[in-house]
DNA sequence: GGTTGACCTAAAGTTAGCTTTAGGTATTAT
DNA sequence: ATAATACCTAAAGCTAACTTTAGGTCAACC
């Protein structure tokens, strides 16, 4: 029994990307199996699963090349674990920095809302500006490391 | 007394950007009241408040031409107070969900080290291709949603 | 007095990640 | 049979956010 297989366009519906951008990932060399029926591209389990890793790590912030340098590793064969596990150990290092980093940005967000609130209820920014005589810095940078270690 | 003043050097040496991309920004409009001395720059505490502004909000996804706009408001004075909270409002939104992605990211990545630390200790991937007969959807689509509502 | 260093401008160049264009094939619907 | 639809390629074009280049001013040091 052979596997179910998808035309691009059914895979730029289901995963909400454009054709063209399906086809750029597979000029990239992202798609190094996919089979081809007279010309037209069928995407497979395979490819979706792909599809899957190219979205988790380009969300992690990694590159095309270097998605590109993953799936060329997987080609390896097992020689390669070590390297492919190193990357996602990485990337997840990146984004619990990342997230940390969105946590200082939320705090300045959530300070900068309760101000523009004031202010309003103020009519002015008079008495905020006499609370933070030296403007905001000493201010933010509290704010920059709460939620913080 | 006249406040302090600091040149385009020492302000990059201080925020870790470069010359190019503080003038960049000047050329954006996004320091409109900077002085300058017989045509040097000169960046006091009200440039040094924007340039914060300007990293907690490209931070948070703005582009350069939407923090031009916000600095735009901020000229105009009390009747665009509105206007700046709800940007801000939006802003915190747009990070909230922003962290909720990171965090299914995550998941994912840990799953893909766990992937790779079984690989390594087995040699080979045939136990975990039993362990996930149909390739990885279901366990991912739990593993996306763990950590979540 | 010459050279070094920090500043200036305007404009062209760069990069990643697509998107659009121009031109073509193959199947399906009327 | 013709027109719409879905696919194909190669190559040019786009955008944001910078960076680089080329050419110039000015003050300070040797």
């Amino acid at each position: 029994m052979s596997q179910p297989t998808y035309t691009i366009g059914q895979i730029a519906d289901k995963f909400n990307l454009s054709i063209s951008t399906l086809r750029y990932y597979d000029k990239e060399g992202l798609f190094p199996n996919m089979k081809r029926q007279s010309g037209i591209r069928r995407f497979s389990k395979n490819e979706i699963e792909t599809l899957r890793l190219i979205e988790c790590l380009k969300a992690s912030g990694l590159e095309i090349k270097d998605i590109k340098q993953f799936i060329d590793w997987t080609l390896k064969g097992p020689s390669t674990y070590e390297q492919r596990k190193q990357l996602f150990e990485t990337r997840k290092k990146i984004i619990e920095k990342e997230m940390e980093r969105l946590q200082k940005i939320h705090n300045v967000l959530e300070f900068k809302c309760w101000y523009y609130d004031t202010a309003i209820k103020d009519g002015n920014e008079d008495r905020l500006q006499q609370m933070l005589p030296d403007g905001l810095p000493i201010t933010i940078q509290e704010l920059y490391n709460k939620g913080h270690k």
